[in-house]
DNA sequence: GTCTATAATCCGATAGAC
DNA sequence: GTCTATCGGATTATAGAC
């Protein structure tokens, strides 16, 4: 019966999501489960097969955020949803973003499953479209889209950890108005002109306005 | 004896370089500092502290690599040696740099001891002032020196960290390349005009060139 | 200051009965 | 498919002898 193992999967994934990975095991599992542990090997070869599902479903959990800014009608309505998307839930969702950029080793494995992998390179190609359509379209300069989306990314990755860690001491509403201008402020140097003086008026020059 | 601690500290420091937080126990570090475990207690209260103080080596040995900068002659000297050290201590020593962000979870601690907070604040507020003298002197245009730099903090610590979890796959030669070509493309905003023309001739125009 | 011995937990995984 | 029982190992940390 496939319906177990789902049924463990979502509790492997509330567990994780509670307790991160150092509070994961497969005995609490078990428990949270209902049944001992021995019988989670009936479904699952291990706790890495079981740590991977949990990765896979981190994805879904990310694309459900992100990819439904596809739906908009033009590429820098798209890139702005998509934006918010990340953001969202990477705030909403702390343990979920974490997981998936956890390296191989911290989730016990000599290195991740391929169709991991390549969900990673899928998220990066995902930005790497925004980027060129946004190119496409005259929003962003000509470049190449790959190196322009990796600035991005490492730029919106990096605030986020930095974030999360609390290296930065702010709430969460400053830290996402914080976000907004510091990624207008960076995307301001590939920015055609037009749109750079939109970003300007829309994220930056607000730096210097009263808040009230 | 403080000698004793000094060596367990050595010892310590080395173990988690070579074996990362997860194979760090007090056992493996009594073995190789060549005595006990318990004996260990005389001198730490526990593993908490002795991690703590592995953290502390790790923002000294970021330092060794990071302030030399502060010799140099002019603040654009300073910025680029700065940024030199920073890239070349994140590549040299991987964990050193994990260590120093690893939140005090992944430590076994609630919360990190204040004199650590302050040194991840210090990394900041170095870097705060490295950007603000560049303002001073015309090179990065008049803005606040806090966002300015956490942009620039965010987007190098995000592209070091996927390079160090795989997320990209490259060598390290071709890695710094990116990284410094991306910093430029990133700063390329908040340069004034001509020194935002000298970025792109040093870095971002040889992505077209040919590679010999 | 270091040792032996051990307490008290936790872990992943398996054997074999039902 | 789940159970009981258990193997074999890890961990932090302490008690008490020397």
């Amino acid at each position: 019966m496939a319906a177990q193992r789902d049924k463990i999967l979502a509790c492997a994934c509330e567990l994780y999501l509670e307790t991160g990975l150092s509070g994961f095991s497969m005995r609490k599992l078990a428990k949270s489960v209902g049944v001992t542990a021995p019988a989670l090997y009936r479904h699952y070869d291990g706790k890495e097969e079981v740590l991977a599902d949990v990765v896979r479903e981190a994805y879904h959990a990310y694309q459900g955020y992100v990819y439904r800014a596809l739906q908009a009608p033009t590429p820098i309505e798209r890139f702005f949803q998509a934006g918010e998307g990340y953001l969202d839930f990477a705030l909403e969702h702390p343990r979920w973003y974490k997981i998936m950029f956890s390296g191989p080793e911290r989730l016990g494995m000599k290195e991740l499953p391929d169709d991991i992998e390549a969900m990673g390179l899928g998220v990066h190609q995902f930005w790497i479209d925004r980027v060129r359509e946004c190119m496409q379209v005259g929003i962003l300069k000509e470049a190449d889209p790959l190196q322009t989306s990796l600035t991005m990314w490492a730029h919106a990755h990096g605030m986020v950890l930095l974030y999360q860690q609390g290296i930065f001491p702010m709430d969460r509403e400053e830290f996402q108005s914080l976000f907004e201008q510091s990624g207008a402020r960076m995307m301001s140097g590939f920015a055609t002109p037009s749109f750079a003086a939109q970003l300007e008026k829309l994220y930056i020059q607000d730096q210097t306005a009263p808040q009230a």
